[in-house]
DNA sequence: AGCTATTTATAAAT
DNA sequence: TATTTATAAATAGCT
């Protein structure tokens, strides 16, 4: 493409070659440009003229680091060395338990499982109720925890009214607050499923003791 | 340079972004092959389609690895070091991202919760319980299109005996069976909750055609 | 995967 | 060295 068409052999006139290598250069890096947008590639061009000046391409989404480990990737050619291996292999190994952890996950979720078999859904179901039946052993035993905190509090405020410290109408209240705590206690004890459900429904209708307390100021906030 | 002129941006058309990228690489291949030959330039080209697939040239007279210690020595930029941090930042990366996964997988499966809060519990039961309810209505889905196969076969079956093609015996038994399957598939439908359980329980004892109901099925498990 | 009308790149001239 | 121009080459849109 132009006046006379060549051949395609080292040009022996220096300063021909030379225009030609810049002219061909800034023509190639156009191309590589056009080809990174139009289709998405990711380019590196690295190109030194016989001067020993040299050019460089990469395409904006990427950097040379990152094609030069896709390159190794995908020609299997170890650029760098063993222990570059050796780093490579654990990417490798941890990124494929990374996916079968993100399968399980997705799967415990109830996440791409239409193609999972009648079996697979079985045993994921059991999965999923012994988590559930753990995480409700666990609440209802922090709830208890929680009244069992209170209750004492309760108690040595009463042991202190008492000791005459707090005054005698006072006292009366506290008695029977705890009283009537207690009972409820017992109510809730009773109850072997669905326990949770029921004390998260019943709380508005509680009395506000039992919501609150004065050492877990922020027990409002679990419920 | 076509029948018609393009604009430099993104060909969204798939297929023609694969066809112009198979053009333009070979373009590109020839034109950096070209300046090699008639520039004595050393080149290195690394592309990559966006599907994956890598093209590579590097003028003869070289290696990719001796421009790369070009590229060094003329961008004074270390490759080397850069590949390796780079590495090593990714394999952080992905080992945290496993850690956490890790944990998320064990409290879904009611592991290591001692430590928990009463909130995050109840996050992991909401997560727990969307995952069974999925997966059931999965498991439903599954056993009701077995079931509608068994159906058509039986029916089929059916037909054919009519047409002769069976002995009278035979044909008798098969009408009896489907009769039996259908009743007993209205019967099922008729029940609400404990679903899962129960069909769990008689599958043994039950013709196939009754495990199947699209009924509510982690009724039992919520109350 | 080929064809060809056009556009684009560029060799030679300026 | 940069610009212009005639021509070769690349390629976009079609089959």
């Amino acid at each position: 493409m132009g006046r006379g068409k060549i051949e395609i052999k080292r040009i022996e006139n220096s300063s021909n070659r030379h225009v030609t290598y810049s002219k061909r250069r800034n023509g190639i890096m156009k191309k590589v440009k056009e080809i990174s947008v139009l289709c998405d590639a990711h380019v590196s061009l690295v190109i030194f003229a016989s001067s020993g000046k040299m050019h460089e391409y990469c395409s904006p989404s990427t950097t040379l680091i990152k094609i030069l480990e896709q390159y190794q990737k995908a020609s299997g050619k170890k650029l760098w060395d063993a222990m570059h291996e050796n780093l490579s292999s654990e990417i490798d190994r941890i990124k494929k338990e990374n996916d079968n952890m993100q399968i399980e996950l997705r799967h415990l979720k109830g996440e791409d499982i239409t193609s999972l078999q009648y079996k697979e859904l079985i045993a994921i179901e059991e999965a999923l109720e012994i988590g559930l039946s753990n995480i409700r052993n666990k609440q209802e035993q922090i709830l208890e925890e929680e009244n069992q905190e209170l209750m004492n509090v309760l108690q040595q405020q009463e042991l202190a009214a008492m000791d005459g410290v707090v005054r005698e109408g006072q006292s009366g209240y506290h008695q029977r607050q705890q009283q009537e705590l207690a009972a409820m206690d017992g109510v809730v004890r009773e109850g072997q499923s669905g326990y949770h459900q029921r004390v998260r429904e019943y709380q508005p209708h509680m009395p506000f003791a039992f919501r609150v307390q004065p050492i877990q100021p922020n027990l409002q906030d679990r419920i």
